[in-house]
RNA sequence: GCUCCGUUGGUCAAAUGGUUAAGACGCCUGACUUUCUAUCAGUAAUUAAGAGUUCGAUUCUCUUACGGAGUACCA
């Protein structure tokens, strides 16, 4: 148990990082922060023809947008490096050699053709084809199982395309272990002999992952459920090597809000949010969006990611990184599913806007507002810290605030049915003199003025502040009237009040 | 088809072999003698179904149903 945890995050650069890669990451991360160890980043590329140009960059810039950078990697503390498998290539075919010596693996000389009319074949009787014990020997499959050794040693030197396959055990039962998900049984009879090295000089996943494991001394593997049923393989390889197997955890799937299945970039399309950390422009220039892009702040995409299938067992739900670290627990993950809900994302970034200081949000809001760019920061804050509680993200708070920068120049239709009425013209007369009146023209001095008029006379709260709102706003919106009156000031008030009072003649 | 994993309100979920089964999001309703996308309050689950073990099960076991994943010379 002294042992140092080291963890690795292992993504393949076949394109952007979905969101669900990013939560395996996060988990990665905080197990790894949690107990002092280290996370390291190895880019899984031995598919050759699935690479994809800036895949890798995308994964490195998402992880640090996300503030959960790794420890070594390409091009960082590299102890054990290289992290890429294309450029360990040289390190995988001993092993590889290593279990064809020891009887643990054979060589395959069937093509895939050959292969698909086999199952092909099977499942035109009801059958399942499985490349094991149930059929190597028979015959009809050409490997170095049923060649005899002079062939086999022909067919390799005759530059014949072959693949290496693992020998999987008959009529054993394996038993698994799983953090998450506690012991698990498989029969090995079910088991294919998977493929380990590729006719292209490449090893399979499975094959590399166990080998870079190992090597890097990984002692978590902490990955997605569509794992799962590779766990048998992969601890065979462990046992037929004679190495320690690392501890594994299985992440539930992120299920798409409403349907069927995990959670695609599609999804994310169709309903209208981001898929992806950042935003992505794919080699044939489609472009996805991203989380940074629409407006999220990456503390809030932390935290929802975290309650993505874990959560504390407390009532708290706002978690910084820290916190995260600190409470996180492998065996607090749950089993199943967990569909992913837009609603809450946005609910977690709502709250996070409210935590962050209203000249900050001011200064976003400038940068991205034209119509504010000759507008004093200070004075946008002021206004920013009025709205915010209604907005979920920065660019919301244009339609919040708009006429706390420029008088309205229509009024809503709905709203002037509503709040205009026969003598609404004399109500806001004489409110237009009381703010004339206010000697020290502050929102209480305006409360207390108004609102005694308004008890004094009878008059009823409704007729004087929804046309005066409508006034001030152009429609019924809009924070407290009296803050709003404040900050345009006493001229801009009067002014809007006129011009609404001008318009009803 | 086969293998594995799962199943608590619309969604995320807590909890315990034994009181009225937390909380959050969303929804709807109400309130706020001024709007609302704000705020506050309130409504909603016989814990998938059946059987078994037990004095007692949502919690343990089995069956069924449903859902998911895997089943490639992809990862």
């Amino acid at each position: 148990m002294s042992k140092n945890v080291r963890v690795r995050f292992a993504p393949s650069p076949t394109g952007p990082l979905h969101i669900g890669g990013v939560r395996t990451a996060l988990f990665n991360y905080l197990f790894a922060k949690k107990h002092g160890g280290d996370f390291v980043l190895r880019i899984e590329d031995t598919d050759q023809n699935r690479y994809v140009e800036g895949a890798e960059d995308y994964i490195v810039e998402s992880l640090s947008w996300c503030g959960i950078p790794f420890d070594e990697g390409p091009g960082k503390n590299e102890k054990f490096g290289p992290y890429r498998q294309s450029e360990r290539k040289h390190l995988y075919k001993q092993y590889a050699d290593q279990l064809i010596s020891s009887g643990k693996a054979y060589y395959a000389f069937d093509t895939s053709e050959q292969l698909d009319a086999h199952r092909k074949g099977h499942e035109a009787e009801g059958k399942t084809f499985i490349y094991n014990w149930h059929n190597r020997e028979k015959g009809r499959l050409v490997n170095s199982l049923v060649l005899t050794e002079a062939e086999t040693q022909a067919k390799i030197e005759g530059g014949e395309h072959y693949v290496v396959r693992f020998k999987s055990p008959q009529d054993e039962t394996l038993l698994l272990k799983d953090i998450i998900r506690g012991d698990i049984s498989i029969d090995t009879n079910v088991l294919d002999d998977k493929i380990l090295f590729k006719s292209d000089g490449m090893p399979t996943y499975h094959l590399a992952n166990i080998v870079d494991d190992h090597l890097m001394e990984i002692t978590h593997v902490i990955r997605g459920e569509e794992w799962l049923p590779s766990l048998a393989l992969h601890q065979l390889l462990y046992d037929a090597f004679g190495w320690e197997t690392p501890e594994f955890a299985h992440l539930p799937l992120i299920l798409k809000p409403t349907g069927k299945g995990k959670l695609s970039k599609r999804d994310g399309d169709k309903l209208g949010f981001p898929v992806f950390p950042l935003e992505y422009t794919a080699p044939d220039g489609t472009v996805s969006r991203g989380y940074k892009e629409d407006g999220y702040f990456s503390d809030a995409v932390v935290n929802f990611l975290a309650f993505l299938g874990w959560n504390p067992g407390t009532e708290q739900e706002i978690f910084s990184l820290e916190e995260l670290v600190k409470d996180f627990d492998l065996k607090r993950v749950n089993k199943a599913g967990a569909r992913f809900d837009p609603d809450k994302t946005k609910w977690f970034n709502h709250h996070y806007m409210q935590q962050q200081l209203d000249l900050d949000l001011a200064e976003q809001f400038k940068t991205i507002q034209p119509e504010l760019a000759d507008i004093d920061v200070n004075y946008i804050a002021l206004v920013v810290g009025l709205v915010k509680e209604r907005a979920t993200f920065i660019v919301d708070f244009w339609n919040l605030s708009h006429f706390f920068f420029a008088s309205p120049t229509s009024y809503d239709e709905k709203a002037s049915k509503k709040a205009l009425k026969e003598d609404t013209a004399d109500i806001l007369n004489k409110v237009i003199e009381l703010v004339n009146t206010t000697e020290d023209f502050k929102v209480e001095n305006l409360q207390a003025n108004i609102k005694g008029w308004i008890t004094d006379s009878d008059i009823g709260f409704g007729k004087v502040m929804m046309p005066l709102r409508l006034a001030l706003v152009g429609a019924l919106q809009g924070p407290d009237v009296f803050d709003i009156m404040f900050l345009i000031g006493k001229e801009e008030t009067v002014k809007r009040i006129r011009a609404l009072v001008k318009s009803i003649n």
